[in-house]
Order: structure tokens, then C-alpha cells, then sequence
RNA sequence: GCGCCCGUAGCUCAACUGGAUAGAGCAACUGCCUUCUAAGCAGUAGGUUACAGGUUCGAGUCCUGUCGGGCGUACCA
């Protein structure tokens, strides 16, 4: 229909004025019904160029315009220049037979067709249980995953991980104190250490298995191994019940061993951008607008982890994806910078890698802001809070607001919300449908075709044009990468079903006008289906 | 100090990236179930979009400044 009413409109922008250069025509949904389905501003856009009044401009244009009856029901000027088109209805009834012809495809595009997207996300090291802090990215993640593959892209999910850093040394030396208390020696946790009771767990199963063999070896890397090995495979098992599921977990340590970081240390040296200066060899940042150049290997002959991150990068560009989108919090605000311009001189297009930020969750426990560190024991894991309210109102809570505003997570209100709970709205529309379905199933005998046409009811009529609007809401959510987008628009499609269950009824009535009732149901039905299956959220037959 | 993000109804947040009368959900109040799920529907009330300027046909949205909050600003990850 978009490109129907842009072409209309600009043969007869071209008819009237054969001069002037073809404006971008934007159409947009009026907020307000009675301003029609449609709208354009060329006519204010043009008042400049033209040196004209912008409703003149309106109705030269309108008067230019060819437009088939079929497709528009009436064209109207409106305001300081709108020009607002009515869809007809038979052009709906059509829409909503092909988009009950493609079903579960229905919403699915080919913008990003033939391309390979890789997103990054997660990425907690594996030193203790996911917390609701990590949940916010790991949904995030999975969810703008998911909005690009209905766009068409191939995706994959990746997982970057370092074992070989101090928080890791500091993991292993955690679980060999505690293995050797359990074992009766005497000793303290040292200061910063984990102090978590799953890593006595840990010690525990060690105990059990090695008995007290390395009690005099608290350096053994065994420690260490074993706890990232009992780590992981508790992360994956949260992931799991999310509906999350990693394609690759990438660790840090192999870009050491495939020569990726020399290399990249080798080509920037060659570029004349680095220099040594107190031992420590420095990037020349403040050539890209920084204030300070970066230490990318410390004096001690570590490298920071700005290093690895320019070096992981370029390995994932070298891997072939077009575009790699990782998810920071906002605490990495300041470092992605250094990548970008590391990967340029690099020679790698920076476009290709593809950021969001979003910001921090404030955990509220009992009416106040909750400050959680995994070394410190201090959180609540996802698993409690999906012990809690399950993995749907989980994923929920996290995409129901924009990425770029502070999100409040209340946890007491999250496991009371029970009942009221926002996703339980979306829920409770599908399964209302599904209940509807299986009751009709028993009474009407065969369908038969519909006749779409004797949907005439203000509140049918509403809710067919929201069901049309699915698939540019999926597109507008995975290219903002606002997942948020897509609940608050299938929240105006359960409010639309909602409506019309109350004011249309379907047993009972005329048999023609059922039926095609029961057809607009089971395009509310993909909609619903298919919007939450890219939530990653349960479409319930029955609450 | 400097940089990035945020400031919208009592609370939590939208507003499709510059459009027409700023909208939802909680909380408050009023109606609606002998008929397909009342986890619903309809309605009332609640606003100088933090503040002050600017840009233009048009600003919650863009630019400048002020105030308030978050995060950075490490040879920490």
C-alpha cells in the first residue's frame, strides 16, 4: 500500500511540476482516526522549494492525483497541509486474506536478506550465576536476534568469555580456600575474593571427587577449571529456560593462541600509532578525538582488555558476518570507541560493528535501590526470579521498556504482579481466541470461503487494520533495535481483539457473519503467535 | 572538572526519530457478567513534557545554557 500511495503521489507531483526534483515522500499513521489511515506532509515540505502556501500545494496535488477506488476510499486535505488517504475496504479484506495465507510467515521480511548477522550478548565471565543485572542484555540480545532473523538475516549468537584473567585467578583461589576449610583446615577467605555459597558447592563436589588430593596444591589450575566447567554449565541451563540458546561461546584466550592479538599489535605498531612510554605500551587514542591515549599492555606485561576486544573484533569481521551487534551496559560507554577506531586503522569499515547501550537496571528490594556484586554474594540470580514469576514475565519485564531509558525493576512487585502482570494482558487475548476456537469447532460446521466484507463493525473494522500494521512494526523494532516497539504495538492489538470480543459476538450469530468473524480471529491469533514467539514468550491455549 | 545517557500524569513508562488534540499500565473513583474466559470492556480524574532561550509552517523530539539523577573519565574487567 506504501508503495502504491508514493507512486501516485509522485506521478502527479511530476505531472504538475515537471521541474522541480522528487522529494522524499513520507507517509506516516495518523495518531487520530479521523485523520485517515495515511498521511503525507510533501505538501508542507514543498511550501519552501516552491514558494507556495502548503494547503495550495495540498489541493493541486490531490487534484493531480489517479488513484483507483479499489485500493483508496477518499483523499482529504486536512490542517496546515496534510493530505490524509482512507484505505478502501476491499482493500483490507484482501490484505487480511494474505496475511492469513502466510500464517506463521506472516510479518517475516527480506530486508536483510543474503546478509549474516552476528550478535554478541551476555558475555559474563564465569565467575558466578547469571543475576537479574545480566538479565536485561541477555534478553535484549536474544530478542533483537530473533527481530533479525524475521527480517531475513542469518544470525548467529555468540558468547565472548575470558578464563584467563585475575577475576578468573581470583575464582580458582576462592574455591581452593574453601575446599581446604571443608577439609578442616583453618583459614580466612582473603579480602576480594568470591564469597559466595555456590563456590563452597564447588569445593564440595571436589571434595567428594578428588577426596583432599590437592590439599597442598591450592595453585592447581584444577580448581579454577573445575568451577568454570560447573559455572558454564549453570549459566547455559538460566539461559536455557529463557528460551535462550548460544550458537558459539568465544574465549578470549584463543585470539592469544591463533596470533590474532600480535597481529594486531604488529599492524597498529606499523601504522606509527603506538609507542611505549613507563614500560607500558600506549594507543595513540587522542588522534581520535580522546583526551587521553590508552594503555593497550600494562607495564606488567598483560594486556588491558582493550586489546583483545580490538583483536576479537576483527576476527569477528574476518569471520564474514556484515554486521556484529554487540550489547553493552552502559559502563562501556567509553571503551567501545577505542575498538571502533582501532578496527579502522585497521582497515575495517567501523559501520560493520553495531552497538547498543542500554542503560542500567536499578534492582529495587523492598523500596529501596539495591546494589549487587557477584564477588560479594549480594544479588538475586535469574533463576530465583524465574523461580519466582517464570521465564515469560522474565523476559517481559526486560523488553517492555526502551534500551535507552533506566529500566526500574521491582522485585517485589515483579512476584506479586501475578495476576495483573503486563505480558498476562498479551497472554490472556490469545488464549481467549483459543477458547473461542475450540468452542466454534464444535458448533459451525465446515467454514466454507468467508466473506471478509461483512465485517462492518467500527471495532472489526479497527482491528483489522492494527493486524496490517505487524509487519512494519517488526522491521521498526529490529532496525531501532527497540523490542519495545513490538510489545507496545501487539499491546494495541490485544486492546483492539479485547474491544471487539466485547462488542461482536460470534456463537449465536448469523452463520456468514461468523465465520468470517472466526477468520478475523485467526488472523489475530498469527499475530499474536508470531509477536510473542519473537518475544521469545509463550502463546498459551489455555489461563 | 570533562564526556555519554536520562528528566513526560502521584508511581512505572510510551509517543513509530520533526507532525495534527502528548498516550498506556499501576494507584483512586463510577458503571458493565443467567449468552464465546471479568486476567476483560466503557467512563471520570490526573500535564506549563525539569527550567530559560533559540531554530521553522510545526518542537516532548534538533541547538545553546541552567538545574537534577545515572554511568564513565584506571597500567580494574
Amino acid at each position: 500500500m506504501n508503495d502504491y500511495l508514493k507512486k501516485i503521489i509522485s506521478d502527479a507531483l511530476q505531472k504538475l511540476y515537471p521541474d522541480l526534483e522528487l522529494p522524499e515522500i513520507i507517509l506516516e499513521k495518523p495518531r487520530i482516526a479521523e485523520h485517515g489511515d495515511m498521511a503525507t506532509n510533501v505538501a508542507m515540505t514543498l511550501a519552501k522549494p516552491l514558494r507556495k502556501a502548503p494547503r495550495g500545494i495540498a489541493e493541486e496535488l490531490v487534484g493531480a492525483l489517479e488513484y483507483d477506488a479499489g485500493q483508496l476510499e477518499s483523499v482529504e486535505i486536512a490542517g496546515p497541509g496534510f493530505i490524509n488517504f482512507r484505505f478502501a475496504a476491499s482493500w483490507l479484506y484482501d490484505a487480511l486474506n494474505g496475511a492469513l495465507q502466510q500464517g506463521s510467515g506472516f510479518g517475516k521480511s527480506t530486508l536483510l536478506k543474503g546478509k549474516r548477522y552476528q550478535v554478541e550478548f551476555v558475555s559474563a565471565n564465569p565467575t558466578g550465576p547469571l543475576t537479574v543485572g545480566h538479565g536485561r542484555n541477555a534478553v535484549l540480545g536474544d530478542t533483537i536476534a530473533r527481530l533479525y532473523e524475521w527480517t531475513g538475516a542469518a544470525v548467529e549468537r555468540e558468547y565472548y568469555f575470558n578464563n584467563a584473567g585475575r577475576q578468573m585467578r581470583v575464582l580458582g583461589n576462592s574455591v581452593a580456600v574453601r575446599y581446604q576449610q571443608l577439609l578442616g583446615r583453618d583459614m580466612e577467605l582473603p579480602e576480594g575474593s568470591y564469597e559466595g555459597e555456590y563456590i563452597v558447592d564447588i569445593a564440595r563436589q571436589m571434595t567428594e571427587e578428588h577426596g583432599d588430593a590437592y590439599i597442598d596444591q591450592p595453585d592447581h589450575i584444577l580448581f579454577k577449571e573445575t568451577a568454570e566447567k560447573v559455572i558454564f554449565a549453570d549459566i547455559s541451563k538460566t539461559l536455557e529456560r529463557m528460551n535462550i540458546r548460544m550458537d558459539t561461546y568465544f574465549n578470549e584466550n584463543d585470539l592469544y593462541e591463533n596470533g590474532a592479538i600480535d597481529s594486531v599489535l604488529q599492524r597498529l605498531d606499523q601504522k606509527g600509532l603506538t609507542y611505549k612510554q613507563d614500560g607500558a605500551l600506549w594507543f595513540k587514542t587522542t588522534l581520535f578525538g580522546k583526551e587521553k591515549d590508552t594503555v593497550l599492555v600494562k607495564s606488567s606485561g598483560e594486556p588491558t582488555y582493550r586489546l583483545p576486544d580490538i583483536a576479537y573484533h576483527a576476527h569477528k569481521l574476518d569471520r564474514g558476518y556484515d554486521v556484529c551487534v554487540d550489547i553493552f551496559g552502559a559502563d562501556h560507554i567509553a571503551t567501545y570507541p577505542d575498538v571502533l577506531s582501532g578496527l579502522e586503522v585497521l582497515g575495517y569499515d567501523p559501520k560493520r560493528i553495531d552497538v547498543l547501550v542500554y542503560q542500567f537496571v536499578t534492582i529495587v528490594m523492598e523500596g529501596k535501590p539495591f546494589k549487587m556484586s557477584t564477588r560479594k554474594a549480594n544479588f538475586v540470580t535469574l533463576d530465583e526470579l524465574m523461580d519466582e514469576v517464570g521465564s515469560d514475565v522474565t523476559r517481559f519485564f526486560f523488553l517492555m521498556r526502551s534500551p535507552g531509558t533506566h529500566l526500574e525493576f521491582d522485585i517485589a512487585q515483579a512476584k506479586e504482579s501475578g495476576e495483573k502482570n503486563p505480558v498476562f494482558y498479551l497472554q490472556y487475548a490469545y488464549a481467549r481466541i483459543r477458547s473461542i476456537m475450540r468452542k466454534v469447532e464444535e458448533t459451525l460446521e465446515d467454514a466454507g470461503k468467508a466473506d471478509l466484507s461483512l465485517l462492518q463493525h467500527e471495532s472489526e473494522v479497527a482491528l483489522i487494520k492494527i493486524l496490517l500494521d505487524f509487519p512494519e512494526w517488526v522491521v521498526s523494532a529490529a532496525m531501532s533495535k527497540e523490542p519495545h516497539r513490538l510489545i507496545n504495538y501487539l499491546n494495541e492489538v490485544a486492546a483492539a481483539f479485547h474491544k471487539f470480543y466485547h462488542d461482536c459476538r460470534i456463537i449465536g450469530e448469523d452463520p456468514g457473519l461468523a465465520v468470517a468473524r472466526v477468520t478475523l480471529l485467526k488472523g489475530v491469533a498469527v499475530v499474536m503467535a508470531n509477536g510473542l514467539g519473537i518475544l521469545g514468550i509463550d502463546a498459551p491455549e489455555k489461563m
